[in-house]
RNA sequence: GCGCCAGUAGCUCAACAGGAUAGAGCAACGGCCUUCUAAGCCGUAGGUUAGAGGUUCGAGUCCUCUCUGGCGUACCA
């Protein structure tokens, strides 16, 4: 429909010269009283044209060159906005389309052959993902299937170091459980990691090896052994909500192929460095940025900026057209430092495009659950999964905008079994599997030489509902929106709510029958290419 | 102090590059199952979009200020 309306409007640029530069926007209004699309194009243009609007969409509608079989009316309202009133012949075609393309529906070439990096969850292996990592996991992934869509062959990245403090004292942490497992006395400092999981490894580890790993030193054997198992259980996690990561980007091997080094020389050699108290300081208010920061410290080891800007370069060599990362909001101070830098290199930083989304609070009733990996203060994804299952959790962390703070309280969580709306959409896939096995039983076919039978409201505004699905991937893709595709999921499986109960099948004549069954086909091909793209499971039966 | 993100119904959140009467779900109340799945549908109630100014035909959306919350502001990652 939208398509249709740009068509005919771009002809009309030609004749009205006061439209030659103007952004044609058409929207869907908010009542159904103002047609099915609606543009505001007169009011926009009344101060260049220099007429009031409602003139203006006057000649606008004289000169519009449109054929009376797809658009049924054209009204003008309120101040000038332009309405259109669709037919039911031209709006039910969307069926036989939807019905040829399957599940390439809503797909586009756009970013054909374009390579796009996703750098998401890259959480230390230091203890089990948290709530906090479900959630970027959770978009991240999201969002890369959406950049698939959209043409975009993307790369899904894992960055880690297990070379920092953190490792240090995660492999202390575990020598200690380890001996006080073996039976002797130790003091188990208070800013070790406290959790459940280091004892659980250090208990394998006594069954396996006995006393033999005394020798052995926290940071070596222990820290290995550590990282191996936590890692494992990481990756095991991602899997139950359906993540695989293309690639675990280590840190180490950035100092190990020497590219640290290189970028240090790169800083020096265009003079953005200088020493000051034994460290080297970047110039980054020569970038621009606030304050200079230090990129190797006075004891000879790089802060974290360092490794960061040389793992992004590493992104421009590998050759990605586009680069995305998604932080958590306490990331959101050293990225533009990472970026300044980047750029002074010479790289070309538009292709980066960094998301934060806001913290996960976890509620406990009314009580915030403060979390604290270290502390052991915290709720784990998996234990969420257990809880409310794989395709709620998902569906949990995508529902909102990703700007948003989101309060998760866990008491409902487990209610939310019952209640979540992922359940409404699966819900109506099902039920539309289930109709189509009845109809086989009762020996009607699907056809889509009547589907001009389609008239009745709920049959048309579920189908209209289809038309918006294009629009719907282009702007969730572009603008990094999951969160658009599942309300919009919400929406259309509304709509059939509401057909299923006003519009039945069996029992209907013969042909309208058969158009039906085409229409809830199509719906059902739409809601499954959504739910596959949120990454959750349509059901054949609930 | 400064920077980023936010503040919308009792709760959790939507609202497409500013559009017409701000929408869902949950919770509350009242209806609808001899007929394709009631995890559904229909209805009632619920709002000064934190507050105050401003920009314009038009503001939840843009600008300024104030208040509240989150996250930063390290020679921690």
């Amino acid at each position: 429909m939208k398509k249709y309306l740009e068509e005919i409007f771009d002809k009309l640029k030609a004749k009205l010269d006061y439209l030659q530069n103007e952004q044609i926007d058409f929207t869907i209004p908010t009542q159904k009283s103002f047609g099915d699309f609606s543009t505001n194009v007169a009011l926009k243009s009344a101060k260049k044209a220099s007429k009031n609007p409602r003139a203006i969409a006057e000649e606008i509608i004289g000169n519009l060159e449109y054929d009376p079989n797809v658009i049924e009316k054209i009204e003008i309202a309120g101040p000038g906005f332009i309405n259109f009133y669709f037919s039911s012949k031209f709006v039910v075609r969307i069926i036989r389309e939807i019905l040829e393309k399957k599940e390439e529906f809503g797909k586009f070439n756009i970013f054909k052959g374009k390579r796009a990096l996703v750098e998401f969850v890259s959480a230390n292996p230091t203890g089990p993902l948290t709530v906090g990592h479900g959630r970027n996991a959770v978009i991240g992934d999201a969002v890369a299937k959406l950049l698939e869509r959209i043409g975009y062959d993307v790369v899904r990245e894992y960055y880690f170091n297990d070379a920092g403090r953190q490792m240090k004292v995660l492999g202390e942490s575990l020598k200690l459980r380890y001996l006080q497992k073996l039976g002797r006395e130790i003091d188990f400092p208070g800013e070790y990691y406290q959790g459940d999981y280091i004892v659980e490894i250090a208990e394998e580890l006594v069954k396996e090896y006995g006393d033999k790993l005394v020798v052995e030193s926290p940071e070596g054997f222990f820290k290995e052994k550590a990282k191996e198992v936590i890692f494992e259980d990481i990756k095991k996690t991602l899997g139950r909500i359906g993540i695989v990561f293309d690639n675990f980007y280590n840190e180490r091997s950035l100092y190990d192929s020497g590219r640290i080094d290189k970028v240090i020389a790169a800083f020096k050699e265009k003079n953005l460095t200088y020493e000051k108290d034994d460290a080297l300081w970047l110039k980054l208010t020569e970038l621009g940025n606030e304050a200079d920061k230090v990129i190797i410290k006075s004891t000879g080891e790089p802060t974290y900026r360092l490794p960061d800007i040389a793992y992004h370069i590493t992104k421009f060599e590998r050759g990605f057209d586009l680069m995305v990362d998604l932080f958590g909001s306490d990331h959101s101070a050293t990225y533009p430092d990472v970026l300044a830098a980047v750029k002074a290199l010479g790289y070309d930083v538009s292709k980066v495009k960094v998301l934060i989304h806001q913290f996960v609070t976890v509620m406990q009733g009314r009580e915030v659950v403060k979390m604290s990996t270290r502390k052991a203060n915290y709720i784990t994804l998996d234990y969420l999964i257990d809880e409310a299952g794989a395709d709620a959790v998902r569906y949990f962390f995508i529902m909102r905008s990703m700007t948003s703070h989101l309060n998760f309280d866990i008491e409902l969580a487990k209610k939310q079994t019952e209640e979540n709306p992922v359940f409404y959409l699966q819900y109506a896939h099902a039920r539309i599997s289930s109709i189509l096995r009845a109809v086989k039983e009762e020996g009607l076919s699907q056809s889509l030489d009547f589907i001009e039978l389609l008239t009745h409201p709920a049959e048309l505004n579920l189908i209209k509902k289809l038309h918006g699905f294009k629009d719907e991937i282009l702007l969730a893709a572009l603008n990094y929106e999951p969160h658009r595709l599942a309300n919009y999921l919400e929406e259309l499986s509304s709509y059939f709510h509401k057909f299923y109960t006003e519009c039945r099948i069996i029992g209907s004549e013969e042909k309208l029958a058969s158009a039906r069954i085409s229409l809830i086909i199509a719906v059902k091909q739409v809601l499954k290419i959504g739910l596959n793209l949120l990454g959750i499971n349509a059901p054949e039966r609930m």
